[in-house]
DNA sequence: TTATTATAAATGGTCAGACCATTCCATCAA
DNA sequence: TTGATGGAATGGTCTGACCATTTATAATAA
């Protein structure tokens, strides 16, 4: 019954305000896309002011439940709940150090090695031929030599997305979305300083589809694991590295 | 270089006021505990009105990093970031984004496998004695027979999440707090109609807490996703059984 | 007719100034 | 000493105005 996250003063108008919109949005009565009443209009029906009601919208577009739009024909509309405040709130505690690169690390680890496990089970025809053709990608980007390190980053990114995405789980898929956006900056800066690591990180991944297609989820949760932790480890010791100097 | 998140919408002053103040207090510039100048005198500073100021400080206050108290000494106060607006956010996802029952089901299985397997080798002489404290307050729940069970499921809430707690990494952390809070509800309606099974669900976590503090982390992970597992299964029959009539 | 350009209207963004509600604290009285 | 009271600081709300952007429409020129 605890209701998370509710601030129990209730002399906040606006509050209200957002918590009305926001069940509407949540119970389906507000559906995506659909447009809210003009401030002006949406001002009368609450009974409230239009500051009174433009800090309620504030708070909801800062959780990502409207969008605002300037101009005629614009106005509040409902927007697609997505990862992307996740993603941002992650962000923030990641750059206020109370998120280290450690603890993703660390989680990373092992529930890259429970999606692949997961995703075994589940694989389609169809996911073979896209984790392929993503292989294929990654293949070019490592002919291509160091020039092609961001693009090998990037296809690197995407397969591993794709594996939570074979899962089915929307979880996993968030979770994944926003794991991989924001360790991103830290693989740019610290990772595949030689070619010989992109090789290595390629041969893993064949390895793990290899695994998956034979139906063997142990071994493929297995190497993606080890896999994980031996990139951890060299991005721990660059990082000491560029604290020496 | 992808400045995540940042709109792209300069025309908003409050936006500035927003980015200004933020990376104040992610640069150090405002630490912890400091508190904000008033509104009347902030808005000069900024060179701005009131209202715009007071936008920006809404979406600050639900970005978590300040907190605002009313009243004669309150005013707005740099806030410690915390995982709640990762929770709230998760939470918000869960709750709109068609997230079933079964997909937290599933990614529970795993991940509560997890969390033990690492709070295993974490494990401190203090948190033995909470987990055992923990332990007696189900026990007491469980003497009190079916009137106990609510207090019984936030026992076993509490306990599950200290497992999370023991591992020391916030993103375990604020999972397991918003995985808990949403499964809740299901719990109540689905879970423990017999006595029986909140005598199983007792012995399964004492089995764990012993595996625990034998040092053996494979049990510890094998025995909680079985028990994972055992509780998903009473609940997809009651629901089932609830459909059905 | 068609394309371009002005005009108007709708809508969000900002502003100034007032008043209310809450909280803290100093003062005063019992 | 203790309790009550009132004043001051501060956030919360309201009103009404004006600005900036966008779209639709009408007027005008080719």
């Amino acid at each position: 019954m605890t209701h998370l996250f509710r601030a129990a003063r209730q002399n906040r108008i606006f509050q209200d305000v957002v918590e009305q919109i926001q069940e509407a949005i949540i119970d389906g009565q507000l559906k995506v896309g659909d447009r809210l009443p003009a401030e002006r209009d949406l001002k009368e029906m609450l009974q409230t002011s239009r500051s009174t009601l433009r800090e309620a919208l504030r708070v909801l577009e800062q959780k990502g439940l409207i969008e605002i739009k300037l101009g005629m024909g614009g106005g509040a509309v409902v927007k697609k709940v997505t990862s992307d405040l996740v993603a941002e709130s992650l962000d923030l505690l990641i750059r206020s150090n109370q998120v280290s690169l450690k603890h993703i690390a660390e989680f990373r680890e092992r529930v890259e090695g429970d999606v692949v496990w997961l995703a075994t089970s589940r694989l389609t025809k169809s996911d073979i031929d896209e984790l392929e053709k993503l292989l294929d990608d990654s293949r070019q980007c490592l002919a291509r030599g160091v020039e092609g390190v961001p693009d090998f980053l990037t296809a690197d990114q995407h397969i591993h997305q794709y594996f939570a995405k074979i899962t089915g789980n929307p979880i996993y898929i968030s979770l994944f979305k926003t794991i991989h956006n924001n360790i991103r900056r830290y693989f740019d800066e610290l990772l595949f300083k030689e070619e010989s690591e992109m090789r290595e990180n390629l041969q893993d991944l064949e390895s793990v589809v290899a695994a998956m297609k034979k139906g063997d989820a142990d071994t493929a949760c297995k190497i993606v694991r080890t896999h994980v932790r031996r990139f951890n480890d060299y991005m721990e010791i660059r990082e000491q590295q560029r604290k020496a100097g």
